[in-house]
DNA sequence: ATGAAAGCGCTAACAG
DNA sequence: CTGTTAGCGCTTTCAT
């Protein structure tokens, strides 16, 4: 049987309340949704014949006449990625606190489908929360014109957003390594599409030459562990003793190939990932990364999205270092 | 600024495609959303117009009269738990598919937020997809009335769902422990709101009775990564050789605390948990647990919800092998 | 302080 | 095949 389709039991509706408390549905809506502007006693009455009756008002028509409906879309570039759990956990924690909900919308790496979720999704949420958005500047520009939105690491002019302070992160990395001994290094780039991606690049190149570092890169590699092994290979391939994977999910997957391969880490290469995921701390040896700021970054964008502006748009982020880096060979 | 006050800037409606094509409204609703019913000819005119306008239909107010948003909220008894991540990505992908969207709902294990959020969505959403809900059943039986509910991992009168085939799991699980030459084993349980609980509790009571094992439990214990410490402490008190854990972040938080103790896995205890999340198969050692048909459930809720009847509401699990079981001392 | 009435944007009878 | 009209449930002017 389809549970969707057939009308449902009607509800009860503030008309219900309204005769049965013996007042104008105005009145009633009044003394429940602005009380103050109604009398004390007729206040009480309304709500509780409201209460006996079991009313819960409809909020789909509380919506129309205002246009909100208190629902925010978190849209992310990949659910399975456990470090966005942080990111949907903490928007969620701030959405629930403020009284607002948030519609899931999963964009699988894919600009077009992201755009998709936001077009289908724009008449019926309050604003947008865009996690790393992967579609081009302009589409998302012509799609967010009527509807706030908050970017979360990928500045778009006009749209508020904070941002992981990778600058910051690549430095620490960086000078770790460098002082662990390693004179080369390597970045195994992330996606293509990903802004945090370049920065990692640019930011982690220009901190290798400041250190007098010499500085490859490889990929661009999908951010997922099965990216691990050809990350591996073309990391070792470029003679570096250290690799800096994209993000944990990468650097998982080449702890596990260097394994197979019997290539001792930190022995032999060093490897760094970022994000510190769940797994990180207890996979073999101890991943070395950076924390990301998802829980904050989620707050945050639900702060921004709802108007209450954070005080810094560039949050934290910290070097943790664990067993797969030491000196180099 | 807050982007949430404020007048939006109108969009187009239906009234403009329609005063712009030269035809009635209905005439413009038909041809844009039931095509058939209109001359060939005026409905290419329509949907050019709208197309030239930039017309998007606003749902809320397409939802008001059907009573329909393509909505369904997922209430989850906790995000961080990577097990319903699985499970979260599986919904979002079926409900996508067929054009539907989720509301997330965190119910952070507490009854009373479950039934909260109930509340909240009911008059949103087509329907719920209730993943282990914790409320009283009739609680949940009262707030469902009018609203179609898929169930996962709690059998609940009058409601579809799925569950996990929990004996087949816990079979597997003794006579893996009888093989290896245990002969008492200790079950760590988790939240005592938790139907799986209950069943894994009962059924491996019953197998190990049918292998003549003896059997202890301990807890109930938070399904959490610091439920380890004194989980394991409690198991090891049992004087059990082989622990099972409610879950895989509780064993991994057993393992943990046992590698603190200096206590060897699996040579003096051995450790199962279930689920087999992300880190299952890299923690140290490598757990050996049940798969979830996480995945699978959340594409059976979505199914259910919407009217598909799954083939076979009891999902498969099974015995993974891995380095934390062996033989007995 | 309260009531009457209009309107949010769309769909679905009901006519023609 | 197309136009007219009512109505989904609620909030909000505008009167009183």
């Amino acid at each position: 049987m389809d549970h969707t389709d057939g009308p449902r039991p009607r509800a009860v509706t503030i008309y219900d309340v309204a005769r049965e408390a013996g007042v104008a549905t105005s009145t009633a809506s009044r003394a429940l949704s602005n009380p103050g502007r109604v009398s004390e006693r007729t206040r009480a009455h309304v709500v509780a014949v409201a209460e006996r009756l079991g009313y819960v008002p409809n909020r789909i028509a509380q919506a129309l006449p205002s246009g909100r409906t208190g629902l925010f879309a978190l849209v992310i570039p990949d659910i399975t990625n456990p470090h966005h759990v942080g990111l949907i956990r903490g928007a969620e924690a701030q959405a629930a606190a403020a009284g607002h909900s948030l519609v899931l919308a999963d964009s699988q790496e894919d600009a077009a489908v992201e755009l998709a979720h936001l077009r289908r999704l724009a008449s019926f949420v309050d604003g947008f929360l865009l996690v790393s958005p992967r579609a081009p500047a302009d589409e998302l520009a012509a799609l967010l014109h009527r509807h706030p939105a908050a970017v979360f690491n990928r500045p778009l002019a006009g749209l508020p957003g904070v941002v992981t302070d990778i600058d910051a992160a690549s430095a620490q990395v960086v000078r770790h390594l460098a002082e662990r001994g390693h004179r080369r290094i390597a970045y195994l780039r992330g996606p293509d599409t990903s802004w945090a991606d370049g920065e990692r690049h640019r930011t982690l190149a220009a901190h290798a030459a400041e250190h007098g570092l010499e500085f490859a890169a490889t990929g661009h590699h999908p951010a997922v562990l099965d990216s691990g092994a050809p990350a591996a290979e073309a990391g070792l391939a470029t003679g570096a003793t250290a690799l800096i994977a994209f993000n944990d999910l990468i650097a998982i997957g080449v702890l596990q190939h260097l394994e197979r391969l019997g290539i001792d880490v930190p022995g032999r290469v060093a490897v760094v990932g970022a994000d510190d995921v769940f797994g990180a701390s207890f996979c073999h040896p101890p991943l070395t990364t950076v924390t990301s700021p998802a829980e904050l970054a989620g707050r945050a964008l639900v702060d921004l999205v709802t108007g209450t502006a954070p005080d810094d748009p560039v949050l934290p982020s910290e070097l943790v270092v664990r067993g797969s880096t030491g000196p180099a060979r």
